[in-house]
DNA sequence: GCCAAATTTGAACGACGTTCAATAATAATA
DNA sequence: TATTATTATTGAACGTCGTTCAAATTTGGC
């Protein structure tokens, strides 16, 4: 029965993926190998890629549940119809998300796919999704009309609040310390925020 | 004599570090394996290890070579007293540089380190000369005496940058294409430069 | 109980970073 | 120059990685 073989299917899949977040979580992308994974999952390493095909699959998933949690955490985030006020709602959770896991974190931005690898649409899709939260906080800065310019604003943001924190955490940024990453997120706000209401008010004078 | 062992030294070096050069450029990351440079250096991975000690050592002076070479770009890049125009003068070198030097790039900002690796003071020291580029460029922006919020913001500024770039180079960012990151570098680079000026009038109002 | 189909298994493959006993080359001494 | 002591180079070997696939096991239908 094909029913049979589709639970037993999930129960693997559901199974690799609990046990990949909990070692990701506690030792990091190192930790993450296939035999490591099947023998916490308690099945063979064959049994995993009969599931996944492969190990960047898999890890794919586990960033795919990250963004999902980190979707939720956004979505608590008090909102406000004052443009800075609910961006910067927005980036404290995302930054506290990132802190809380770090190690999740790491595996979702830094892991290296191979270059014929192939995402599946849902990918980019659940990312864009948090694009969105951000632009409509981000809204009242833009003139009816200019969504699309909004949304790359917001993509800017994003961006860059990414390599804040990227580059933060990994020491790649050279004296910078990890510590002042909130503070540059805190100047980056202000003043990209600043810069976008100052070009509003220019187009719509009151 | 020590004279001729440290000669012979440096002409491993060096060699290591053009073939692992050109691999890099030519192959990316996953051609920098320590057979494949020493094979193609002319001599053995134990000759690689005795000069260098680890991989992770020699891309280490790969990546510094690369960062003298992005130096020498933003060197060239003309000046302005206009910060804002400076500061598009030096990102748009950069935006250069990052290009024609893509697979370097991504050694210098993907590779990652080993936990326990600890870097030589040269290293973040290297860094710091860019964004001390950056920052005398945005010097006029800030009054006298806040030179450090000045460095600040310029860590900001290369952060967010690195953010836009490494994002869409990888197709980290969703459906942002990876040919919007110039367009996107000109809206940071408006929006926060405009936010910094706004702040410096607001404070030494004319 | 038996057979055919599907699933699971883990040994095996090639490649990786790294090590280190053996070899070769060099410098010092007689 | 011949011999010894020191140093550098070598590449086979180790353990681990992602991945494969023939064989063993389990499953579903009769």
């Amino acid at each position: 029965m094909a029913r049979q073989t589709e639970q037993r299917r999930k129960s693997v899949f559901d199974k690799a993926l609990v046990v990949a977040k909990d070692i990701a979580m506690a030792e990091g992308q190192s930790g993450l190998t296939a035999r490591r994974i099947a023998k916490d999952a308690g099945c063979s390493v064959g049994t995993l890629y009969n599931v996944f095909g492969n190990l960047d699959t898999l890890i794919l998933y586990l960033n795919g549940a990250t963004l999902d949690r980190l979707n939720e955490a956004l979505a608590q985030a008090p909102t406000s119809k004052d443009p800075e006020i609910a961006v910067r709602n927005l980036t404290e959770r995302y930054l506290q998300f990132t802190t809380e896991n770090a190690n999740l974190w790491y595996v979702l931005f830094e892991h290296v796919w191979p270059r014929d690898y192939v995402m599946p649409a849902w990918y980019p899709e659940r990312i864009n999704r948090l694009l969105g939260v951000l632009a409509r906080a981000m809204a009242p800065l833009f003139p009816s009309g200019a969504e699309q310019e909004c949304l790359q604003a917001a993509a800017v943001l994003w961006s860059s609040l990414h390599g804040i924190h990227s580059l933060a955490a990994s020491g790649k940024m050279g004296l910078i310390s990890s510590e002042s990453a909130s503070a540059m997120t805190e100047v980056l706000i202000q003043n990209f925020v600043a810069g976008l209401s100052q070009r509003m008010t220019a187009q719509n004078p009151t």
